[in-house]
Order: structure tokens, then sequence, then C-alpha cells
DNA sequence: TTTTTTAAGGTTGGTTTAAGGTTGACCCTC
DNA sequence: GAGGGTCAACCTTAAACCAACCTTAAAAAA
């Protein structure tokens, strides 16, 4: 799962990375402005919003978001233990607060609850799609009883697919989620990478339900026709 | 969505380019003239207007603009913010109006507002013309449950046609919408796509409510005789 | 070794062009 | 004003073209 952490303090961020490491794969912006473009991707499972930030304030980043019905959960930090500030971050769509400094153990309870709540159970380890089930913590498929062959990122592209069924994911965002922005790797790797995965579940006739919408992305339906 | 940005400093205008691409499509002028020139083609969603322009100022294209009943909403930019300014825009016809420099997000925020009080929801990814539907999210189309296939250019045509029902759109301003001012295209297409998209309308009668007007243009009618 | 990335050629299907057919406005003649 | 001719605008079809996508396999990295 990926975490987006929006905090200009480097130590602080560096030191949240390292605390959630086991469970997310993190990745940083320093000011509001970068935050709102990071999390505009709309590819994180969960955010951790300063409120206090360069070039842009939590707040704004937050309601900007919102306004763009991205609807990612977002933790919001801050120092000041103010309830107006509680109040301010509800209204425009935090989901949770932090009070700065906290211990380890808080934020993880908090982004635990957070990913239940959600109803991706962090100890529910499995995702499946029709009798198709992953666990996520083994990283292994099966399908009919018979475990599938996913390698690596073939089987983060499966799971993003199916976290994502019955919508257009555009090539720039698989691309984004699995192999990162920075990624200086060209973007027909998601070709392949869609060719490899349906050669693996094409022995069960899974592969008719990873769709290819010419010009705008992929879909995994529920309906293969 | 179309975008149409006049502005003469190329790298302001750039960079609005970059803010908006997620939710317009952007077209740029850099002098009043060439402004008024693109915005007479009454092709566009919204139009960002710069006050000191070289050729004509944004003043002159605006009153230009709404002389010809052209009621395209306009954002109007200026490095100054004296009242006056403001006053003399407002009188113009602009809907809205922006202080350089300005945020980022008071750009976006202003857009949203600005397309939403013209009842476009940007959230709103359904727009229907009887018992037609068109999801703009995965383009695709449904008609009595049935989902039609329309390719890209054809799922273009029809939006701009059912956004702007009952309004004859002449091959000009349907050609220059979708296939873009620039393009070499022949202006012929067009008349090959109307045809494609009657005969895919056909099988429910839809057909019919596509009218030519000969020398005029095309009209998407809520009556069919 | 296993996984990831690049490269190259093949395939598909949307887009454009071209060519011939149809329609309707306009004019002329009776 | 009825009939007929003419022409430009428009319709329709089908083939050609081209960009997006697929697939494979070899090279590079882990």
């Amino acid at each position: 799962m990926k975490l987006l952490i929006i905090e200009d303090d480097k130590y602080l961020s560096d030191s949240i990375c390292e605390t959630t490491k086991e469970m997310f794969e993190a990745e940083q912006a320093f000011d509001g402005e970068e935050g709102l473009f990071l999390a505009e991707q709309n590819i994180f499972d969960v955010i951790i919003l300063d409120i206090m930030l360069p070039s842009m304030n939590g707040y704004e980043v937050l309601s900007n978001l919102r306004k763009q019905n991205i609807t990612t959960p977002v933790i919001m930090l801050t120092a000041k233990d103010g309830i107006d500030d509680k109040i301010q971050g509800f209204k425009v769509g935090a989901d949770d607060y932090l009070v700065k400094p906290f211990h380890r153990e808080e934020l993880l309870l908090r982004l635990e609850a957070m990913v239940r709540r959600l109803g991706n159970l962090l100890k529910e380890n499995v995702i499946t799609f029709k009798d198709l089930k992953l666990n996520i913590k083994n990283k292994t498929a099966e399908l009919d009883g018979e475990l599938l062959k996913l390698n690596g990122k073939q089987f983060d592209l499966l799971e993003y697919l199916i976290n994502n069924k019955n919508a257009i994911l555009t090539k720039e965002q698989i691309f984004d989620r699995i192999w990162g922005f920075e990624s200086d790797t060209s973007m027909t790797v998601v070709e392949v990478y869609a060719s490899n995965l349906r050669k693996n579940l094409k022995k069960h006739g899974y592969d008719q339900f990873i769709k290819t919408y010419r010009g705008l992305g992929y879909m995994l339906a529920d309906s293969g026709d």
C-alpha cells in the first residue's frame, strides 16, 4: 500500500517513513503544492498531511483535493491542539487528526484504524475477484485451488486492478502507482506487464476480464464480454 | 472540456495549461486579435483573458465578444488590483476576476466555480439526451440498457451535440472542437462522422434527432420530425 | 537464477481519404 | 406554377493509412 507524507520537517517525515515502512511504501512531499500535485494522481491509500506548510497550507491542499472528488483518507498533523483547528480540518474533509508531538504507536494505530475503516483491513490480507484470491502478505494468487505464478510487479498490477475494478485506469496511473513518479522506465512496460498478466490468467479464462480501452487505459470488468 | 487562454506571457500561459490539464484541454493565444479570433469560434467552455495584451487589450476582446452574443464565461487576469479595473471588467461582461500573481489553487477554485455555475458539474460524469446516457469518464454510451459501440471521436461528437442540443453547430465549430484548429485533416470528416454516428443510433431510432441544416450545420433536436 | 527492462515486429482498430450517389435549392423555360 | 436541368452541399461506403497496443525474446539488472 502507498502512503503520501506531506510534511516540511524533513526529519519528522523521514521518521514517519521509517515507522510505517512495514505497512506502507511512502512518498514524500515537502511543501503544499508538491503535495497537492502528488495527491492529485490519486494513487495513494492514505495521506498524512501537515497543516503548516510552505506555499500552500494543509487546509487548502485538503479542500482542493476533496473538491476534485479525490477521497483518499487523510490524517492531519498539527503542532497546535486547539479545537478550532480540528473543526476546520474535519470541515474540509479530514478523516483523522494527530497532534504533534505524537508517539510512533499512536500514528500506527491511527493508520490501521484508517485503513480498516476503508474496508481494506490490514489484518485481512486477502482480496478477491470472483474466484481469484490474492494474499497480499505472501504476494500469492490462487485460482481454482491452483497457485498462480505471478512475479512482483505482475502481482502489484493485479492487486491495483482488483482494488479499482470496473473503473478505467490510465497507463499513467498504473505506471505512477507501480513504478513510481520518478522512474525513468519507459511507459511501455505497462503494456508488457498487462500482456504477461493476461497470459498467466488465460489458463483459467480470466484474461477476458482485463479489458483495454484504446486511448484511455485498462479496466478489470466483472462482466467479460 | 476546452479552455482558451489569452495571455501574452508565454511562461504564465504554459503554467496555466499545466495546472488545468486534468480538467481542460487548453488552446493558447498570445495577443488580443488572435484571442478574439479563436474565441469567436465559440467552441470553448471557459476563457481566461489577460487585460494587458499586444494588438488589442482584454476589455476590447471581451466587449467585442459580448457584442457578438458569444457568452462563453470569461475569467479576467490583471496585474493591477485597482477597483476600477474590476468595475470595467464586469461592466463589459467578465464572469470572474483574478489578480496576478495568483496561486494555482485559486485559479482552479475559480474555474470550478465557473463551470459549476454553468450547470456542467465537474463531478457529474453522466450527461443525457432523452433515454441516451453518456458516461464521460468511461466514454461509454447506453441506450435502452444496451451499450452503444462508439469510438473516440464519435463519442466526442455526440457529447458536443448533446451539450448544445437545440442549437445549430456549424461544421467549422465541430471540426475545431473535435479535431482542433491546426489539424490538417479535411473538413469532410465531419460528414463521415455524422454519418457513422447516425448509423450507430439508427437501431434505436435516435438518428432522427440529428438534423442537417443545409448550408448551416447540424443540430441535435428534442423533437424528431 | 529470477525478475525487470528494452527492442522489434506484428496486430488491431480508430481515423482519414476518396469516390460515387443522393438531395434540395435555384434558375430557366414553357 | 409545373416541369426539368444544374450545381453545390451533403451522404454513404469502403479501402488505405497510421498510431496504439500486443507479444515475444533477448539484454540487463538484481
